[in-house]
RNA sequence: CGGGCCGUAGCGCAGCUUGGUAGCGCGCCUGAAUGGGGUUCAGGAGGUCGCGGGUUCAAAUCCCGCCGGCCCGACCA
């Protein structure tokens, strides 16, 4: 490619709305550009970057067996209702009707399709199998934000696995997490693999790969010491033990004026510290009122309340519902004597004496609560979120938490849609089973504005090479003097043979123009060619990622650029 | 969905309070000089002022409605 014929449409200044790195320079560099809200037209050098990602995704797919597809976006709504899943995923997905008035959707995921012609397996011994696709993906997200992180229509991979049983699902399961490490190694990015909760997909166990950086979205903890992590919609702490000896044994009520907050009973005369208190929230799962019961210094995780309760839909109770159920207002409340609402209480307050909590009239509180006593307590689960600083559960260093950005995320989805779409094979012994599947997502786009977050400077982005959407840059000093166009010419053609993604910039600009370009597209190697090196039969390589620079003798300067680059290509 | 802010030339912005010929910087086009980090000079093109309605002799400016976008929060496979 030749700079003056490419559309690369570079700004000056930085967007004004673009507030995340990726976003700022992906849209000043000229690799993509917004249609609407939440959508995102990629222009020739974005597009460039996608598919060197989806080439390495390929790679890595095809290695580990998987055979690719490519499936409709446009989907039967039927089908999704057959697998129960149009009614749960709500707002955020798609929907139309066609002609006829027949329900229609764009596609957030393949599951329904995929697990539709996995009926064509009859046998355990048309099985193991892997599919995958790379796919445009729809979902109507409330809030579109930081560029291309987060939109509403992208390019995903998605491949699935099926499997006559719960151990070949582990291995597709295992190969898939050991393809996902290669891939985002590959891609230049370092990826953390963290527990996750499934939240609306359903399944057993879930990893997610993240990559560090602050315009992620997803707050994950992680321990330096021994590896744990986890997203914090999964992860737990190991929690000093609380003496309650000596404490206040029987119920007394106290008159609280004023008191609205954990923090205000933490300073009231006769109150309690926050890991005295128990928080009580009331929450409304499926449309039905539940308390949720947490220690006064404790934050409830949603998902986590979601996921081991298997409510679909669970918010917080509105006032009015709050007084109907409990007949006081938030700041007063309490579970003891709560006997016809569901009590749902984190396993920090497992066991605790001594505890002082809202009496269910505005203004008092009760002190001296034995919860094992005086709470009729449902069910037990980990609930709260863990902070920076507590002890990792498995290890009891002190753990991390910052914030990421999702790549990739696998599920053991189990039999949940085969069994709902009636996917059976016949196993040995001709008995008819469900299969096992999994499912495995990557963003496509999000990891190139991955790759940008963690690579980049001041000048620009700082593309790997083998993500980068041309490998070197010829710059052509004076395009007016023809020998130096001439060399120039000579050396991209060279480059060109050899199979070097190259771009020559024989545009008819100052050379500071063209160098501050080639800085901000995030070339990895720049070839000078100017007058003066030329005069001793040199030109320079710089390498963007230091600025590093080397003169090159003529005769050896593209041998020398192929070798940097294969080097680097992996 | 709640809160805040913004739509004026390709990009970044001023003008709006107090209604009266639509501006600035960068970019773009032509010519010349220049040529190793956004060079300089001269000339030029480019705008339904988000859309619709209203008030007025007159609306970018005032009023009403709508649409779009950004940020924070809620939510999120």
């Amino acid at each position: 490619m030749r700079w003056q014929h490419a559309f690369i449409p570079t700004l000056r200044d930085d967007p004004a709305d673009a507030e995340a790195v990726s976003h700022r320079l992906l849209v000043r560099a000229g690799f993509v550009r917004q249609l609407m809200s939440g959508v995102y037209s990629l222009l020739p050098l974005g597009f460039r970057v996608c598919q060197k990602v989806t080439g390495i995704v390929r790679e890595e797919m095809d290695r580990i067996g998987a055979q690719e597809f490519r499936l409709p976006a446009l989907h039967p709504g039927e089908i999704w209702k057959q697998s129960g899943r149009w009614s749960v995923v709500g707002e955020e997905m798609f929907r139309l009707q066609d002609r006829r008035g027949v329900d229609v959707c764009l596609g957030m995921t393949h599951e329904e399709i995929f697990t539709t012609l996995a009926l064509e397996l009859r046998s355990y011994r048309d099985l193991p199998q892997i599919w995958y696709q790379i796919q445009t993906k729809f979902r109507d997200e409330a809030r579109p934000k930081s560029g291309v992180l987060r939109v509403r229509e992208f390019t995903m991979k998605d491949s699935y696995s099926f499997d006559l049983a719960r151990s070949g699902l582990d291995s597709a399961f295992q190969r898939h997490f050991d393809a996902y490490r290669r891939i985002f190694s590959r891609c230049g990015i370092e990826t953390v693999a963290v527990e996750a909760s499934s939240g609306a997909m359903g399944g057993s166990e879930s990893v997610e790969f993240m990559v560090a950086s602050d315009a992620g979205e997803d707050h994950i903890a992680s321990c330096g010491a021994c590896g744990y992590a986890a997203n914090v919609e999964k992860a737990t702490s190991a929690l000093p033990e609380i003496d309650d000896e000596g404490s206040a044994s029987s119920l007394e009520k106290f008159a609280t004026p004023g008191v609205r907050t954990i923090d205000d009973l933490v300073a009231f005369e006769g109150g309690a510290p926050p890991e005295r208190q128990i928080k009580t929230l009331v929450y409304v799962l499926d449309g039905s009122p539940a308390l949720v019961l947490l220690r006064g210094d404790h934050a409830l995780v949603e998902q986590k309340l979601r996921d081991a309760t298997g409510a679909v839909e669970a918010r917080p109770a509105h006032p009015g519902e709050i007084r109907q159920a409990l007949g006081a207002s938030p700041g007063s409340l309490g579970a003891v004597g709560v006997r016809d609402l569901l009590v749902i209480a984190d396993l920090a307050l497992e066991g605790r004496r001594g505890m002082t909590t809202g009496a269910n009239e505005d203004e008092v509180h009760v002190r001296g609560v034995d919860v094992a006593r005086d709470l009729d307590v449902r069910a037990w689960h980990d609930l709260r979120e863990v902070r920076a600083g507590e002890a990792c559960p498995l290890c009891g260093g002190a753990l991390a938490v910052g914030k990421s950005i999702e790549v990739g995320h696998i599920f053991k989805l189990g039999t949940r849609y085969s069994e709902a779409l009636g996917v059976q094979v016949l196993d040995e012994a001709g008995a008819s089973v469900p299969i096992v599947m999994g499912s495995y997502g990557i963003g496509i786009e999000r990891t190139m504005a991955a790759v940008v977050e963690r690579c980049h400077d001041a000048a620009g982005i700082v593309w790997p090479v083998p993500v980068a959407p041309y490998e070197v840059v010829v710059t052509v000093v004076n395009p007016n003097d023809v020998p130096t166009a001439e060399a120039g010419a000579q050396l991209y053609e060279a480059l060109l043979s050899a199979g070097i993604d190259v771009i020559l910039d024989d545009r008819d600009e100052r050379p500071g123009v063209k160098f501050k370009d080639a800085d901000l597209v995030g070339i990895p190697y720049r070839v000078t060619v100017g007058p003066k090196g030329l005069a001793k039969k040199q030109v320079d390589l710089t390498r963007r990622r230091d600025g590093q620079s080397t003169a090159l003798d003529l005769s050896r300067a593209a041998e020398t650029v192929i070798e940097a680059v294969l080097e680097e290509r992996r």
